[in-house]
DNA sequence: ACCGGTACTTAGTTCTACTATGTAGTGGTA
DNA sequence: TACCACTACATAGTAGAACTAAGTACCGGT
């Protein structure tokens, strides 16, 4: 992973997989694959899992121990009202630095 | 300053401050006002000359230290090509997390 | 003599992503 | 049977960036 990628997912990340929650429970392996699809190739598994706790300890999500046929039993995640509330606090403040960000671009600049 | 914000700042300070700098030297007070005015108003000084004193030792700006009839010495800082390249990785590096994370609140999701 | 505004510095803390490694369950295959 | 690949989760230690908090220093006005 490019260091700039690095520092910029910090804060980031969380709402990423937030937002992939929207909808939709999945695992870890699952959101981590998911991750890997959309583009963020060099994703640690570990980093992954890590926020997966991370969201957990802050309630933002609720979690259900699943058996899988292919391996060891999957902690599915469910976004929560509270979660709900974080994603929408996390589109707000990326909004605003994102207007910001293309108003410089644009200022050429 | 809130904790989202201090988190998604990171790694793209940086390249905030870049862009403010093309075309156009300043120095530290000057950048930290510049900020603030841009809505950034929560930006912490020392954050700043922090992130200055980073910038100089990775070589991307070039400093001058000139006299204030309003102060200390004010050290002013210049964009060199070294820091033209950085920030247009930095540019690249945005547009890739921007177009994923639009793509993402698009799909509702 | 003091205070507010200008201007820069830095030690220590917090938070998040990464590295590296480990544990476990399942199915296929030599 | 032994091994391997894939699935699935966990975690200790490291690095990097922004913050807190405190300080130094220069100038002008009251």
């Amino acid at each position: 992973m490019g260091k700039q990628m690095t520092e910029m997912l910090k804060g980031t990340l969380e709402g990423i997989v937030l937002a992939l929650l929207t909808g939709k429970a999945a695992y870890g392996y699952e959101i981590t694959t998911l991750l890997r699809e959309q583009g963020f190739t060099e994703i640690a598994e570990g980093t992954v899992y890590a926020l997966l706790v991370r969201i957990e300890q802050k309630g933002l999500v609720d979690v259900e121990k699943r058996p899988s046929e292919k391996g060891p039993p999957r902690k599915v995640y469910t976004l929560n009202p509270q979660g709900q509330k974080e994603l929408n606090e996390f589109w707000n403040t990326w909004s605003f630095l994102s207007e910001r960000l293309e108003q410089l671009r644009k200022e050429g600049n």
